[in-house]
DNA sequence: TGCATTACATAAGAATCTTATGTATCTTTG
DNA sequence: CAAAGATACATAAGATTCTTATGTAATGCA
């Protein structure tokens, strides 16, 4: 089973940044393996939603981009830049306020 | 301080379903003071967004609705179907099991 | 050699929300 | 008692963000 698809919606920003505020620099392709792995398989990123949200992490400042040679292929690495550090704390603690909000709504039982 | 509106994409219909199932019946504009109530303004629901996810689930069979006058003011009562009741454990899962695994990769610690 | 994997990217279309607008009734308050 | 705010429905244009499809190309392996 994984999760249907509009739950990731808001949330792989937040998910991307996180990584990277862990490990110092990833690329894309690392990112997806990286999360399918750790929630094992339970989220799936696309790359056609993984790659428009680095480009527009990389345009709003948030990432440095390092473009690296493995052979003849290209590996483009994505680092925190210090907005990018602080914009996470903020997205990670929002999103853990919001899911304590959720998890209250779901709990209310009945009368 | 509210939500960034992108994290209630995607939870939208599992919050009213829940409601729902805990309510018997409730109108669209009782939808969102409650939510706003629930949550101290923290989620708040736009009537353009309600609407057309009541009347989506309307026409997926997942509720049946009753319209009511109180005064010379129509009120539109939504009411949970059987397959609504079903889906609503499902979606209230899905969504409890997701933020499990979004807690667990928001926890993570760099090494 | 051919298939799977690695690795990037873009684009059309779908889904779902925001913002704006419209209509109308009822309640409260200066 | 008139005006403002609250109650209550609804729709539509536009924005955002995803899916699905497509493209290119190198690498690994059976």
């Amino acid at each position: 089973m994984n999760y249907s698809s509009e739950l990731i919606k808001g949330t792989l920003k937040t998910i991307v940044l996180k990584l990277l505020a862990n490990n110092k620099r990833m690329y894309g392709y690392e990112i997806t393996q990286t999360v399918k792995e750790l929630t094992n398989d339970k989220i799936l990123i696309t790359e056609g939603a993984l790659y428009p949200t680095l480009h527009a992490l990389e345009s709003d400042g948030l990432v440095t981009t390092e473009t690296e040679f493995i052979g003849k292929r290209v590996r483009k690495y994505y680092r925190l830049s210090p907005e990018g550090k602080a914009k996470t704390k903020e997205k990670v603690n929002e999103l853990t306020d919001f899911m304590n909000t959720m998890k209250f709504l779901l709990d209310i039982k009945p009368i």
